[in-house]
DNA sequence: TTCAAGAATTGAACGCGTTCAATTCAATTG
DNA sequence: CAATTGAATTGAACGCGTTCAATTCTTGAA
């Protein structure tokens, strides 16, 4: 096997992963069936099987992609207060993901079954969720208005658990356009803005560390294990 | 067909109900087959898909008595601070889902996908989300300590959004017995607990008020249609 | 040119959730 | 006591995602 053959078997790869994008697009993640992925992509059902471990790990190959996106387009926001670069990067992201929704469903309908590698909050996704928090620290370190009192590391570990629970709602937004998302994020950025101003409040700074205390090991998958009890 | 007759069909309903609910326990939500809960329960295959439309009808029925205890619960709960009450729902029906968590996972799991009945945020469902939500008000309602400034039915909707939040992340708490949820509920309520001094800040009301006005329609299932642009 | 080796590709098969025409059964009616 | 009616029950069948032994194709070495 040489060049050709393997840029082959990539262009067939491509063809499948892209075939399965437009069934997803088209007839929803359910609706769309393997045999007819393979037949779009004009190869036979095994095939498909050969490139991708399931028909999920399509949409995971999809999701992977926009996660990488994501990190790339978070390094690059411009400076500027917290709020601001958090709804820069709430935005672009929903944009990207938005000809995708359909596909997306599927993944995250499958993530939620325990056992599965695309588990949200399973161990082998762990990866994946620490990337996206030092996504988060970078979007958290790039502004100048963060209060001393809030550590970025905690903040970032909040603005993650802020953007999946975004994530799924938009999923399901049954709004138009799922304009109800967009306004989340408006809302968002609105009270991300007096951050400075709620620091000061008594309590404020310790909840952000409680909080952050709480779901960091989780999201981070430290600590996840069952310890046995003497 | 009479007295007899019904009572007999309704032992063999409760019968596959009853395996089905053991097998989910014991072997999760997927690994369960409908042949296998058919077998546990002394019947065919077919009778089991007369008494329920599917398997995730099975886990539907499941939710929907667990639905009624809460809301009987929630008109149980002794009088006192909202924080109080709150907490009180919260951790009841932690504890009665509890033994649940397998069955109830492959409900959500199917409740995200879109045009299922089950779908979470779907029209289908709006009547049961409609009924926590007066649930919720009900607790906020026996309360004597919520600010004038925030009304009854905002704050109903938002504890209503947060107790999904934390249904959801309950069924994926990965640390031991969940005690990260039980920590997320005690968080919840020494918060809930600073209403009173929070309300007095400027913005916040008006923060309340506009996060409510964009939960609630869709939580309660009005205006989800999409109309037509002209 | 021949050949062995490994990649690319196939399609039959499995168990799953689900459907449905057919059958059995029990109770009311004439 | 039949006859009838409708519910309770069965099991074969369908299409799905997935698996895998078998086959074809490609390529570098002899």
């Amino acid at each position: 096997m040489r060049r050709g053959a393997i840029q082959k078997s990539e262009a067939t790869r491509e063809r499948i992963y892209a075939s399965a994008l437009e069934l997803f697009a088209e007839k929803g993640f359910a609706a769309a069936t393997m045999r007819e992925i393979a037949g779009r992509a004009g190869c036979s059902l095994g095939l498909a099987y050969h490139y991708f471990p399931s028909k999920d790990g399509i949409a995971l190959a999809l999701y992977e992609r926009l996660l990488d996106e994501f990190v790339a387009a978070a390094a690059e926001i411009s400076p500027g207060p917290v709020a601001a670069r958090w709804s820069a990067a709430m935005s672009a992201d929903l944009a990207r993901m938005a000809p995708h929704r359909a596909a997306l469903v599927g993944l995250i309908s499958a993530g939620l079954a325990p056992g599965s590698p695309t588990q949200v909050l399973g161990a082998e996704a762990a990866p994946i969720r620490r990337r996206m928090i030092a996504a988060f620290t970078a979007v958290v370190s790039g502004a100048r208005d963060v209060p001393r009192a809030i550590a970025a590391g905690d903040l970032a570990v909040l603005l993650y658990a802020l953007h999946l629970l975004i994530i799924f709602f938009w999923l399901q937004d049954p709004s138009p356009g799922q304009r109800t998302t967009v306004a989340l994020v408006d809302f968002g950025r609105e009270n991300l803005r007096r951050l400075g101003l709620a620091a000061r409040l008594p309590g404020f700074a310790g909840a952000v560390r409680r909080l952050a205390s709480l779901l960091g090991p989780v999201l981070a998958g430290e600590a996840t294990s069952v310890e046995s009890q003497p």
